[in-house]
DNA sequence: TTGTAAGCGTTATCAC
DNA sequence: GTGATAACGCTTACAA
C-alpha cells in the first residue's frame, strides 16, 4: 500500500495542508517545516497520486497522439520527436493508431469513454476537413492537427505546404530532364486533404513544364504502404508509354515502387527515376538512396506541442496555422 | 462543463448509485427505471470521468509500453501490435521511449511520479538481469518484460530462444557454403542480455560447423541502428581474411551492412551474405532482400499483455517464462 | 505561515 | 431493487 499524503502529515507532524505545499513547491513555507516534511516523504517514499491530482485538478500532463499506423516510419519517427518535445513541456504521450478505420476517428473526435484522461490530442487525420469540422467538440478537448491543410482556421494546425512540396519535387524530375512522369498516391475521394494538395501540386508542376497529365499516370494508393507502392509501380511499368519517372507521395510508396521498377527488370534512376516526400531513414540507406523531399519533423513535434500546451493553458487562444519548412534532398534515385 | 454522474441522477429522478448501476451494466436494475437513466444520459450526452473511477478502483485501464526508441522498426512493429492487443482486452497503451538512457530505465522501474498512472509495465529493456533485480519493485507495479531472458523466474516474460534463433542463422550461412562468418552486434559489456545470447548462439553454430572464431570477426554495435551497421560492416570489409558473411544482430544492423558492402565496391549475396534477425517489413523491400530470424511479434504481443493483464487481475499469479516461435525466413542477401 | 475542511466524480457499503 | 453516504488522495478556499 503506498503512502498517501495523509500519512506523511502524520509522520511529520504538521498538516496535510503544507506536506501538499512542499511537495507542489509552494513558496511559503518555512525550512524547519519544509525539512521536516521532506524527511517523512523520505521515510515513507512517498510519491503523489497523479490520478487524484487529476480529478481535483482536470489535468492528467498526457497528450494523445493519435495517428493512422505507428509502424510507419514517418509516424513512428514523428511520435519518437512528439514524445521527447512532450517531455520537455512536462508531458507524457498516449499513442492511437486508428488503423485507416474513420469510424475510430470520429469516435475518437467525438470524445469516447475514455477521452478526459489526457489534456490533448495531437491528431494526424484521414478524415476530410468538413468532416472534422462538425465532429470535434472544441469546447472539450484542445486538438492539434498534424500534416493536413485547413483554410478556415477554426483548428491550430501544423502542416508543411504540401502544394508547394510536390511542386519541388516534380519539378526536380523535369529538371533532371524526365518527361513522363508518374504519381503514386492520389487519393480521388478524399477532399481537402493531403493526397488532395500533393496531386495539386504535381499537375502545376507539369503543366509549368509544359508536360502533359498522361491518363492512368496519376495512381491511387490505399494505404500509403510499400506493398502499396510495389502495386502501383508494377501497374505503371506496364502503360505505354512508360513513365521514366515516378513521384510518390510518402517514402515507403517510393520504397514499395523501387522494388516494382527492379522486379520489372528495370533499373532506378537509369529507366525510372523516384522521388518520395518524409526523408524517412530507410530511404538513406535503401539502394540506391532516394531522393526526397524532407520534413523537418522535430520543428513540426516541437510546434505541435507548443500549439497545445498554449491551448490547454488558455483555451481561448487563437487558432495558428503553422506552416513547417521542407526542403528537396537529392540522391541516387534521381541522379542524371 | 461535462454533465456528472449527479446531474444524469437529477435529470432521471434517481439515485447516484441507480445512474453508476446503469452505466456499469449491473444486472439488477428495473427496465423502467433503466430507460429513464440511458434518456437521461442521452439527452445530457453524459459520459463517465475515467479519473473518478481511477481513483475509486485504483484501475486507469492502461499499460506502459516502454522501449528503447520507438522509431526502431522492430519495436514501432511491435507498438502496433501490443495496442491492438491491449485494445483487445480493453487496455490503452502510453508509449515511453528510455532513448537507450540507464538511467530512464531505472527512474520509471522504481517508479516515478506518473508511475501509479498505468495498470502495467510492459518494459523491452537495456539493462542487465541482475540490475533489474534490484530496481524494480514488484508490489507496486505488474511488470511483464519483452524479447529479455530471465532465468530465475521472479518476472514474467516472453522473448524468443535468442541462443537458437542466432544459431539457426548462423548455420544457414555455414549450410549455404560460407566459411568466414562475421557478426555485428555483440556487446561484450551486458551481461545475460539478448545481445550475450546471440552471441552464445553464433559461437556454438561456429564450433559445431568447425570454424573457427577470428579475431575481429565479432563486433560491437551500441544502438542495434542502420548507422552501427554500416559502420561496423564498413569494418569488416578491411579485414583480411574479409568475411565472407556476416550475421547481423538485428534486421536495421543489417540494412546498414549491406549498404556498406555495396559503398565497398562489393556485392550481396555473391562476395557477402547477410542475415538478420528480426524480420520487419523493410528486409522485404531491400535490394537484396533480407534473408532473417522471423519473430511472431503478434504472438509477443499477445502473450505479452495476456500476462500483464493476469497479473493485474491477481498480483500473485505465478511468473511465466513464454518462449515465442521463431522462424528462418530465406531471401536474396543469403542466396547462394 | 499553517490547519481545517470542502469538494473533484466515481464506486461500494450499508440500510431499507 | 434502490437510496443515502462514505471513501479514493489530492488541492485549495477559508480560517486561525
Amino acid at each position: 500500500m503506498p503512502a498517501t499524503l495523509r500519512d506523511v502529515a502524520e509522520l511529520a507532524q504538521v498538516s496535510v495542508r503544507t506536506v501538499s505545499n512542499v511537495v507542489s513547491g509552494y513558496a511559503h513555507v518555512s525550512e524547519r517545516m519544509r525539512q521536516r516534511v521532506l524527511a517523512a516523504i523520505e521515510e515513507l517514499d512517498y510519491r503523489a497520486n497523479p490520478v487524484a491530482r487529476t480529478l481535483r485538478t482536470g489535468r492528467t500532463g498526457m497528450l494523445a497522439l493519435v495517428v493512422p499506423e505507428i509502424d510507419v516510419p514517418y509516424f513512428s519517427e514523428l511520435a519518437r520527436d512528439v514524445i521527447d518535445a512532450a517531455a520537455e513541456f512536462g508531458y507524457r504521450v498516449m499513442i492511437d493508431q486508428t488503423g485507416h478505420d474513420h469510424e475510430r476517428e470520429r469516435r475518437l473526435l467525438m470524445g469516447d469513454d475514455r477521452t478526459m484522461l489526457f489534456d490533448g490530442i495531437l491528431f494526424s487525420p484521414l478524415v476530410t476537413k468538413s468532416e472534422l469540422l462538425d465532429m470535434h467538440r472544441s469546447e472539450h478537448m484542445p486538438l492539434v492537427l498534424l500534416g493536413e491543410h485547413e483554410f478556415d482556421g477554426r483548428f491550430d494546425h501544423v502542416a508543411i505546404d504540401n502544394v508547394q512540396a510536390a511542386r519541388d519535387a516534380v519539378s526536380h524530375l523535369v529538371a533532371a530532364g524526365r518527361t513522363r512522369i508518374a504519381a503514386i498516391g492520389a487519393q480521388p475521394l478524399e477532399e481537402y486533404s493531403t493526397p488532395l494538395l500533393r496531386t495539386a501540386g504535381y499537375e502545376a508542376a507539369l503543366e509549368e513544364a509544359g508536360l502533359q497529365a498522361r491518363p492512368g499516370y496519376a495512381t491511387p494508393a490505399p494505404h500509403y504502404s510499400r506493398t502499396d507502392g510495389y502495386e502501383a509501380a508494377t501497374a505503371l511499368m506496364a502503360l505505354d508509354p512508360r513513365p521514366d519517372a515516378i513521384f510518390c507521395f510518402s517514402d515507403l510508396l517510393a520504397v514499395g515502387a523501387m522494388r516494382a521498377v527492379f522486379d520489372a527488370g528495370l533499373s532506378v534512376p537509369e529507366d525510372v527515376a523516384v522521388v518520395g516526400i518524409d526523408d524517412i531513414e530507410e530511404g538513406r540507406f535503401a539502394r540506391p538512396s532516394l531522393s526526397t523531399v524532407s520534413l523537418d519533423t522535430p520543428f513540426i513535434a516541437r510546434e505541435a506541442v507548443r500549439r497545445i500546451v498554449a491551448r490547454i493553458d488558455d483555451p481561448s487562444v487563437a487558432a495558428e496555422e503553422v506552416v513547417a519548412p521542407h526542403r528537396l534532398v537529392v540522391r541516387e534515385s534521381t541522379a542524371s
